[in-house]
DNA sequence: TATATTTTGTTGCATAATACAATGGTTGTG
DNA sequence: CACAACCATTGTATTATGCAACAAAATATA
């Protein structure tokens, strides 16, 4: 007898709350760790979705982040002046640009994997081994979920 | 034989990837969720935690958060102009200001969490039933690894 | 084909969120 | 008591953001 069990709303409420801590700490990790590699946490965010997927048009930038044209256009200034990313004209589509890494660009986003990569390694010592599995799954499994959600 | 597995450098940038996804995902729908309730993001994240701990002050509301004071301050303003708070002297100390809701706060918080509690009951429909409580687990553990580590 | 509509990226303008520094009370300690 | 530490606020600057208006290019339509 498989049973259509809604969740309650004091599991949800609980969940929630654990959302946003976790999301308040991700952004905080990242500023963190960003600042020091002189840029802001907006365009580390920018640059490391250009180094995941290579070549993308500021629009398809401002709709994985669900933010304005404007808005990322001006986060790809800040990157373009300090030599981090250059913008492409499309031989196709002449009216887009594609963004793409400069070297310096490709140096710093190594840089910066280097340095995050590190910051969570210790972070994960506090989670028993035999969980972590888990959470990757979990987390992979919910982020997801949320993005196809959320179109 | 017990192994001291790290993890490694790619299984961490997969992680790091969903983790920003996820990130980015909470505070849309956060976003989404309260500008039509009236208030801005952050005032909803602040309401939601002075409900969580009832009547504290303007500095445990910045540490909690890990924002400036002022910061904290000025969000409260907001709050207290819209009179969802006030600010409640505290007895024992003169310095400190407790933060609380007033009763059309609390009518607020409620209709917040309503609102939400929907949304994500509906997000829960597109996770197969018995990954569920794997999800949550998952994301409480972590979440709470995450703040500790972050003191 | 000629015109209208849509798409792409940018700039002007306004607002929200934030940090740092300085300030005015308040508390605690030597 | 005097001085350091603490709490909250205000002044100022910066970052991040959205909306509206725009120009150029592509696409659709008449």
């Amino acid at each position: 007898m498989q049973q259509k069990t809604a969740m309650s709303d004091n599991q949800l409420k609980q969940f929630r709350s654990a959302l946003r801590i976790l999301g308040r700490e991700i952004g905080n990790q990242l500023k963190g760790e960003t600042l020091c590699c002189g840029v802001t946490p907006a365009q580390c965010h920018t640059l490391l979705e250009i180094d995941h997927r290579c070549c993308v048009s500021v629009s398809e930038l401002a709709d994985s982040f669900g933010l304005d044209r404007s808005t990322m256009s001006r986060n790809i200034d800040g990157l373009v002046n300090a030599g981090i990313v250059h913008r492409v004209p499309n031989t196709s589509d002449r009216r887009v640009l594609d963004i793409a890494l400069t070297e310096q660009g490709k140096t710093l986003v190594h840089t910066i994997h280097s340095i995050c990569n590190e910051s969570y390694r210790k972070l994960f010592r506090y989670i028993p081994e035999e969980k972590r599995k888990d959470i990757i799954d979990a987390l992979n499994l919910f982020a997801n979920t949320f993005r196809q959600f959320r179109k």
